[in-house]
DNA sequence: AGAAAATTTGGTAGTAACTACCATATGACT
DNA sequence: AGTCATATGGTAGTTACTACCAAATTTTCT
């Protein structure tokens, strides 16, 4: 690696770190994206660069640990069972986010406080969720393929957000990996009251 | 009904139909809200006192249509069968979108082309469902009532989204309230490739 | 009917996110 | 060392949105 990219892993590193800083202080709305670069040296220019929106520079974190998972799975090969890739999908999700908790409980943290942090939060997951279903679409065969692959995406993402907000929600409860898998088996087991089938 | 009220829903209308017109014509983010302003014969001030922001014109009918449903569900009696109700539930939302489906179609073409309007679009079905996780909890009893209400509504949410998106991606498909019942019936019978559960 | 009160409207001034663009500086390569 | 590619910082401008005030309009009270 260049000493190039190494200054602009950095920059971009400080840049996100001061941002952080600021917003957990005095909250988003009342931060001004000159006030981030001038924390972290760098002119405005500079840092529209690295984050063409205020946004980005809150989930930045999340959206790269959840399309981290995503494109280990389309990595897979088309043989691997559907099932199982899933789980291992949502384990990895949940791995990558647990490698930084306090970033994680911030961002929902800004997100309950800051409406348009809510909305792109839910934008990421919502893209992410599209994605796996296209791949899914393409692992799968017979009829209503989008349908069903569509059905088994949001489910996925499901369970993760659930996961997640419950972690969040109580930093000292149940392992997140325990809490996945109880998701899961609730959901096999019709432990959840789904709505009915009635024409 | 006074004719101050009825002046303010003739406003309100006429902004949002203005507002339209230009999106679909020239696209979300070549209209300004002073152009909408000036075609709708009011005053960008006045507009803002109707709509806090440029999303909330896309998104109006959406957000009623949902929260719509989501009120009489929190008007039901306490002893409703929840599966029963969680189906009505759905019926309602999607009987609501029918009633205009130009309306929704242009929502999600603008969703597609615009980031920010999909973003929206996500916070409010996030929020629809987080409303209807707290009254789902409200009506459970037994273990972990909260992470059960919030795995149901999540499935609920997503069977929505899924019929809504089929219906809007190819319009002389299959009728709406069938593909309800489709995605109802894979959800139950097994036919979605779900996570496994092994510890 | 007419005055007073409440509310809606439109306009002004200002903030802040974001874009387009250009000159300068800084690593990369021969 | 010199040339090329890229990163940086600054300037000017657009636009969404806020706070505030004076005029107009609807409702209410006498």
């Amino acid at each position: 690696m260049g000493l190039r990219e190494l200054k602009r892993e950095r920059t971009r590193r400080l840049i996100s770190d001061k941002a952080f800083e600021l917003f957990t202080d005095h909250g988003f709305g009342r931060t001004t994206v000159e006030q981030i670069a001038a924390a972290a040296e760098v002119g405005p220019s500079t840092l529209y660069r690295y984050y063409p929106t205020k946004e980005t520079l809150v989930l930045e974190f999340v959206e790269d640990s959840m399309f981290g998972a995503l494109n280990w799975f389309r990595e897979q090969p088309a043989e691997l069972d559907l099932p199982d890739g899933l789980q291992s999908v949502i384990e990895l999700v949940l791995d990558q986010l647990e490698r930084n908790p306090d970033r994680v409980r911030a961002v929902y943290e800004l997100a309950g406080q800051t409406a348009s942090v809510s909305a792109h939060l839910a934008e990421v997951t919502w893209r992410w969720r599209n994605e796996l279903t296209v791949e899914l679409a393409g692992r799968l065969a017979g009829d209503s393929v989008e349908f069903t692959a569509a059905l088994a995406a949001g489910a996925v993402m499901n369970i993760i957000e659930v996961v997640v907000q419950t972690w969040v929600d109580n930093p000292d409860g149940t392992e997140v990996k325990d809490l996945a898998h109880e998701a899961m088996g609730l959901l096999r087991g019709g432990g959840i009251p789904l709505p009915t089938v009635q024409a």
